[in-house]
RNA sequence: GUCCCUGUAGCUCAGCUGGAUAGAGCAACGGACUUCUAAUCCGUAGGUCGGGGGUUCGAAUCCUCCCGGGGACGCCA
């Protein structure tokens, strides 16, 4: 399932089995080996892959690199298997492995047996939870949501195929401080949409959606609300907004090709006590005490800078309460592993989260939060102020609108979580024929398109047994196997590394390759039939591998452009 | 002041747990369509990896100090 990962056991198994004969032999001297590396070497004159081990032995065995290098390379059996044409000491000691291509002509038949499934590795026998976007529902999406949701679910398809059991959850913070502003901000539009001289909140949510909810409130309940007590109109008008507000969320994200397995509600926690309940115990096991009215969490004896508020001095439970609770319910539910995507600002946060879990008794380096750079947007070169108070917002469905989805997901993931994201929307719309998303697209549609070619032409491809691979003898032929080969290997480390930003980057480079062999070699009408077959059939595979791997950053496959 | 991210080609950014001669796209310049989509390809040019010191066989990568950019430090979330 994972060619290259496969190669890499083997090689090192080959490795160490020399060192134990050296070592018996009396050759070599070491207590431990340390781990070391097979990665493959920039330079294809160094093989196709190398190991850094005698470099690192080097010390204890008190032995020259070389010198070590040459003695493995003695005493492995490299010429009993099949795999290798030649290894070599080179440098200041590694060893180079140079493998004979028989592996290479074999991909094609795993990527065609695989499919869709192509890039998954085997089953490792965990669940893991992704945590992303958990949007306050008063509001629309912005760009830094965008970023979390593309991130989040390219992340979540990666650890799929990595072998993982994914849960997707968005967290909804329908409770809380920000929910009475909330009301609020209603309670004021609804009575001056209704005739009533009253001042907005100075802090309330100044957006034009939400004089949009309340006319829509207004067209179901016309003024009849006026005659209710303020409190019962307030429900109303919360229930109302909030279930509004959720469903145009649920629906923007599912535009954006983000699907969602749990929808968490954070009021449940309230309702159900749990958050009461997670208090007590802190409180009993003495991770909280009193000042000046308020309880604090220790969050100190983690490693934090300052102890947190988790109950205000008017007795209401801080978002970080509830927060508390909400992530002991997820390892609860037994997930082996956590992972929250938060925005940089958040960062704050982070120690206290892991010190509350900390406190709780479960292990905080299970629950993973992959912090993302905030998003600047930009129009034309002026920076847009994104803020739900202020109302001077683009909203994801408008960006969706603008410059299209595959476009805005690509774009979101081809940078790394770590870096600032500058996004200028003219631009984006400007060089949307650049877009290093047609790139990719294109590469795909162009494919497809010799299979167009092929079928009006009467050329069939035959029967899988019936192609040779080995026909593929030219260098951009054979980089291309090599490169699909990677891909499994590649979700691994994006799995591991968690960096979908990496995906991204390995489909460009498919692209590449494949837009340089298109314009270099002919598929179809070439004399050599059973060279046409085996191009078809790596024609196909490049499609199946880009597809998937578009598949899991949420970019369509287009079969024309 | 403390903490987090960041500084790599003119611009935007890659560079997996330290590995051999630092990469790609855009922009610039010069080429390639009578043949499967030129939304493509090929070539040229472009670098004190912000700076100093340290760790070691080996540093863009790890440590430390300094400089620049962004962010967080609330009984907001």
């Amino acid at each position: 399932m994972n060619p290259v990962q496969e190669l890499k056991r083997n090689l090192s198994g080959m490795v160490m089995d020399a060192l134990k004969k050296a070592k018996e032999e009396g050759l070599l001297d070491y207590a431990e080996v340390p781990p070391f590396v097979i990665e493959v070497p920039r330079e294809k004159e160094h093989g196709d892959f190398a190991c850094n081990v005698a470099m690192l032995l080097a010390k204890q065995a008190r032995m020259a690199p070389r010198k070590i290098a040459e003695i493995i390379e003695d005493k492995m059996e490299w010429q009993e298997s099949e795999l290798l044409n030649k290894v070599e000491v080179a440098g200041a000691g590694f060893i180079n492995f140079f493998l004979s291509h028989d592996w290479l002509y074999e991909v094609p038949f795993l990527v065609k047996r695989m499919g869709s499934r192509y890039g998954y590795n085997e089953e490792k026998g965990e669940k893991i939870q992704v945590e992303f976007v958990s949007a306050n529902p008063t509001g629309n999406l912005h760009m830094g949501n965008a970023r979390g949701g593309a991130l989040g679910d390219s992340l979540a398809n990666i650890l799929q195929l990595a072998g993982y059991e994914v849960e997707r959850e968005f967290y909804i913070n329908d409770a809380g401080n920000q929910i009475e502003i909330f009301g609020d901000s209603l309670e004021a539009r609804y009575l001056q949409l209704t005739g009533h001289d009253v001042p907005f909140p100075e802090n309330g949510y100044a957006g034009g959606d939400v004089i949009e909810t309340v006319k829509n409130i207004i067209a179901e309940y016309g003024h009849t609300l006026l005659d209710l007590t303020p409190e019962e109109r307030r429900k109303i008008l919360i229930d109302y907004a909030l279930k509004e507000k959720l469903a145009y969320i649920k629906k923007t994200l599912e535009d954006f090709g983000v699907f969602y397995d749990v929808w968490f509600s954070e009021r449940t926690l309230h309702e159900s006590g749990k958050v009461q309940e997670v208090i007590d115990y802190l409180k009993e096991k003495g991770y909280i005490y009193e000042h000046e009215g308020a309880l604090w969490f220790k969050s100190t004896l983690f490693g934090d800078e300052k102890d947190e508020v988790v109950v205000r001095a008017n007795g209401i439970p801080t978002y970080f309460a509830a927060d508390i609770a909400y992530h002991k319910d997820k390892f609860e539910r037994g997930f082996d592993r956590v992972i929250n995507i938060w925005g940089a600002d958040h960062h704050g946060h982070v120690a206290r989260m892991k010190g509350a879990m900390q406190a709780l008794g479960y292990d905080p380096d299970k629950l993973d939060i992959l912090l993302m750079q905030l998003v600047r947007l930009y129009r034309g070169g002026n920076l847009v102020r994104m803020s739900k108070r202020t109302g001077t917002t683009v909203t994801l469905d408008e960006l969706i609108e603008e410059v299209g989805k595959d476009a805005a997901r690509f774009f979101f993931v081809m940078r790394s979580p770590d870096s600032h994201l500058d996004f200028d929307l003219e631009l984006a719309k400007k060089q949307s024929q650049d877009n290093p998303v047609y790139y990719v697209q294109y590469a795909h549609a162009r494919i497809c398109s010799i299979f167009r070619q092929a079928e009006a032409w009467g050329i069939k491809m035959p029967p899988l047994e019936a192609i040779d691979p080995k026909k593929l003898k030219e260098p951009e032929e054979l980089e291309i196997l090599r490169k699909i080969a990677d891909f499994p290997e590649e979700i691994n480390i994006a799995a591991r590394s968690m960096a979908p930003h990496r995906i991204a980057r390995y489909v460009l480079d498919l692209a590449a390759l494949f837009h340089s062999f298109y314009n270099s070699h002919r598929v179809l009408g070439v004399e050599d039939k059973a060279l046409q077959d085996a191009r078809l059939l790596l024609m196909d595979i490049i499609r199946i591998t880009i597809k998937n791997a578009l598949n899991v950053l949420g970019v369509s496959a287009p079969e024309q452009m």
